[in-house]
RNA sequence: GACCCGUUCGUCUAGCGGUUAGGACACCGCCCUUUCACGGCGGUAACACGGGUUCAAGUCCCGUACGGGUCGCCA
């Protein structure tokens, strides 16, 4: 039987890391074994679900890559995939528990009566995990009073107003969607045993379970959408690869078990399995999140950085037409974790004037002889023949014999004068895209600028 | 509060009875170098605690502590 794992989210707010995450190790196992990835929307909450949510959630996984081979947008044989639309499915689902008993009204509500043993799930992730729904259902605590009540163990998988609950929907499409392994977050371990009793009082058989652990914000506690990092969205207007998170957020929960940190989707897709995925929580790091980044980054080919780069281009100011784009491109490679970091290290070569780094023309200033090295370094540069990187380089080391020092000790200032500042793309390239009349033009202008 | 799950450097992790406890991010130092990066080399830094089992425990068992989760007519 091929495999068939679902992502379900409700569409009540933003996809965030643990939801894309969850469907990223969906994907993953799925496409491993030659299966289907299935997206089914858990709308039956009209109260809080709303078509923007929808939206956001279905932009998301698509930017992430995580295509879903049925679900909203693409059809399938097991639609309708938005649950809002299945009640009929769930009618009858509903009278399959009634002539079975399984089921009662309480106050306009319908409940589903859980059984008085032990149930065992027999989790991928966490092993066997037992619960009697009977003795934990009997009491709920309090969270107002810090108290516990007396409650009714029986679940209520109807509401008075027609509409279905989670518990019972969930477990009513896994069946009809064929789905093979649940992978959700071990926050829904505890519900499992009440989706075990469903399926068995259905007579159904119920798919494998794996519950991943859960990543936290850097405090421990639960990510909120306040947390750096915490909506997929957000990746995007920040300059991150796609397959750059969906790296990292693998790398929260599973390990390839060798000392790898890097891969693509493919490697991803041919490496992941349970045994890699651990048990613990994680704590999210944007830092390490952005190295990921910066190391896909360098690993782009030259179309696709130009390609992925024009919008931060465009957005700062850079003409993306430029002739000179292309090659100032290449200089940000290693410069840069970010997408949204590339203009900085570029942008002195598009602007018209040079913007001084206060810090950057205090440690010139202090040189001595400045003045001299200035004119030196002007001059050569104005008499250089040609304008390549080598003519550059001797016109620049001619400069400093000339004056008795050391072609080091020209670079700084040259720097300096024509970027503005200490860091940024390497000198002498810039110099070249910049051309020479713009070059001694912009050191003159330094030069005024200390006197 | 009850129940469930978890606990290796600050963080992500490898380890599946015998290891100088490995790697990565971050941090620090050195090298490379025209700056900044990249890269290279090195450093600081971890088995929560207490009992067992065993010739031998980070690895197995039991407690404790701590963290997380669940306890809705939300999903």
């Amino acid at each position: 039987m091929s495999v068939r794992t679902r992502f379900a989210p409700s569409p009540t707010g933003f996809l965030h890391i643990g939801g894309a995450r969850t469907a990223l190790y969906n994907w993953l196992y799925a496409k491993h074994h030659g299966g289907q990835f299935i997206l089914r929307v858990e709308d039956t909450d009209a109260e809080r679900s709303t078509a923007e949510s929808m939206q956001v959630i279905l932009d998301g996984l698509q930017w992430l890559g995580l295509d879903w081979d049925e679900g909203p947008g693409v059809g399938g044989d097991f639609g309708p995939y938005n649950q809002s639309e299945r009640g009929e499915i769930y009618d009858r689902y509903l009278a399959k528990l009634e002539a079975g008993g399984y089921v009662y009204e309480d106050d306009g509500a319908i409940r589903f009566r859980v059984p008085d043993r032990t149930i065992t799930v027999n989790d991928l992730v966490c092993g066997e995990v037992s619960v009697n729904l009977k003795e934990q259902g009997s009491r709920r605590y309090n969270t107002e009073t810090k108290q516990e009540e007396e409650a009714n163990p029986d679940i209520v998988i109807k509401r008075p107003n027609g509409g279905y609950i989670f518990h019972f929907v969930n477990v009513v499409d896994d069946i009809e969607m064929g789905i093979t392994h649940v992978i959700r977050g071990e926050d829904h371990l505890s519900n499992t045993p009440k989706h075990l009793a469903l399926f068995e009082a259905l007579g159904a058989t119920p798919p494998t379970f794996a519950h991943i652990p859960l990543n936290l914000n850097p405090n421990g506690t639960k990510m909120s959408k306040r947390d750096q990092g915490a909506l997929i969205h957000e990746y995007q207007e920040s300059g991150f690869l796609p397959d750059a998170v969906n790296n990292y957020m693998a790398l929260l929960g599973w390990s390839a078990k060798d000392d790898r940190e890097i891969f693509s989707m493919a490697e991803l897709k041919d490496l992941f399995d349970f045994d890699g995925v651990n048990n613990s929580n994680s704590k999210f790091d944007y830092d390490k999140c952005k190295w990921v980044n910066g190391e896909h980054l360098r690993h782009l080919s030259n179309g696709e950085l130009q390609e992925l780069a024009g919008p931060f281009l465009s957005r700062s100011g850079i003409p993306a037409a430029d002739d000179r784009v292309p090659a100032a491109l290449q200089l940000t490679r290693e410069r840069a974790q970010l997408l949204s970091e590339i203009p900085a290290v570029i942008a002195t070569i598009f602007e018209s004037e040079v913007s001084y780094d206060d810090a950057a023309v205090a440690k010139v200033t202090g040189q001595d002889d400045i003045q001299n090295k200035l004119s030196a370094l002007t001059a050569g540069l104005a008499n250089s023949s040609g304008w390549d990187e080598v003519e550059i380089k001797a016109a620049i080391s001619a400069a400093a014999e000339g004056i008795g020092v050391k072609m080091g000790a020209l670079m700084l200032p040259c720097r300096v004068g024509v970027m503005g500042s200490t860091s940024g793309a390497d000198l002498v390239p810039v110099l070249v895209l910049l051309g020479q009349p713009e070059v001694i033009r912009r050191l003159k202008g330094f030069s005024a600028l200390l006197d």
